[in-house]
DNA sequence: GTCTATATCGCGATAGAC
DNA sequence: GTCTATCGCGATATAGAC
């Protein structure tokens, strides 16, 4: 692996074990067995190297996101998209755990992480919109309770891993995997009988 | 105001406005008006602020979830709630921005956290099940699916608030209020007819 | 209880040799 | 690209006078 990459990923798996704040250049540096001027070669700073970070994580949500065209999505479609999104949260929990911390105080990454998100989220409403075409969430009223359902899936989706961590109960598969049932719980009462 | 409580409150207001990371002893000291030593006086550490602002938490916690006993509880009672849980979560923001990540290191505290909220989880969860027993949800086929209900409606309730702030909108009274209605969307298809 | 002064430490970051 | 050495700063925490 090239030193650059090293570093980033090191870094990650660093800032999953202790957090950011409890990881200095120099943890990584060691931890990577380079010097800290090498690290300060390829970076220009530690919030460098986590901006560096949040940019391979925004590839892998574009990655997930990128629905196959041409085909009518499915309800277990949406069990696949929160399936890996689990796996990319567990990859890079930190950034969940300490989100919305970053973001208040580094104002350039919020407003790029926003912009993402947004991306994200609004791609996720569409599915839910196809849905409701399709019949296949017959029993949603109205548009504005298809945009709720979204909305509330996208939250579970988002807070799940955080949640788990917070009750003290062990993040493990299984827990992942409550996580989607409890999820597919939300739609359950409006699909088609 | 006694110095002590000063110090706490004071405490809370900037790690709200700036984080618990970029608040040093000394700021907080600054912004009291008094020495740095004096706050040394009073606290042993940091952290030592930390623990009792978390204890103020959970007193107030226990004060909302302390229910009226005797008299039929419902679902507007929930609405009540966690209105009330948003307007402690507003109070005390930076805890729930920072929770997973202050836990991670502070083992002590996580236990005690983990305790307390379980105690309220607890409680919330016995709600759903009256409800469930006086008829109030009863579309709601298995005993399971109250418990998921009520676990849903606890992690909204929770994460509303960091899920405004990393949406990018503002944190508001509005925004608040469309959370609750956002939980009460959940329950809606169980309700009675 | 409160102050001033200071010890100690570790972090982020840089300089300059190889 | 990588190293060693080091600077400057700000943080936590303590000592001792008032």
């Amino acid at each position: 692996m090239k030193t650059k990459d090293l570093i980033r990923e090191t870094a990650i798996r660093l800032f999953n074990e202790k957090g950011t704040a409890a990881v200095s250049t120099d943890h990584i540096a060691e931890a990577c067995g380079i010097s800290p001027g090498n690290l300060y070669y390829h970076f220009d700073s530690k919030e460098d190297i986590l901006r560096a970070i949040f940019e391979r994580l925004f590839a892998l949500w574009d990655a997930a996101f990128d629905l196959p065209a041409g085909h009518q999505p499915q309800l277990e479609d949406v069990q696949a998209l929160v399936r890996k999104n689990f796996e990319i949260m567990w990859a890079y929990r930190f950034v969940y755990r300490e989100l919305p911390a970053l973001l208040c105080r580094e104002a350039e990454l919020k407003e790029r992480y926003v912009a993402v998100r947004q991306r994200g989220f609004d791609g996720f409403g569409q599915l839910f919109a196809q849905f409701a075409a399709a019949g296949i969430l017959a029993r949603a009223e109205t548009p504005q309770s298809v945009t709720d359902l979204a909305e509330l899936c996208w939250l579970i989706s988002e807070f799940w891993l955080s949640s788990v961590e917070v009750s003290g109960q062990a993040v493990n598969a299984l827990a992942m995997e409550r996580g989607v049932n409890l999820m597919m719980q939300i739609v359950r009462p409006y699909r088609a009988a």
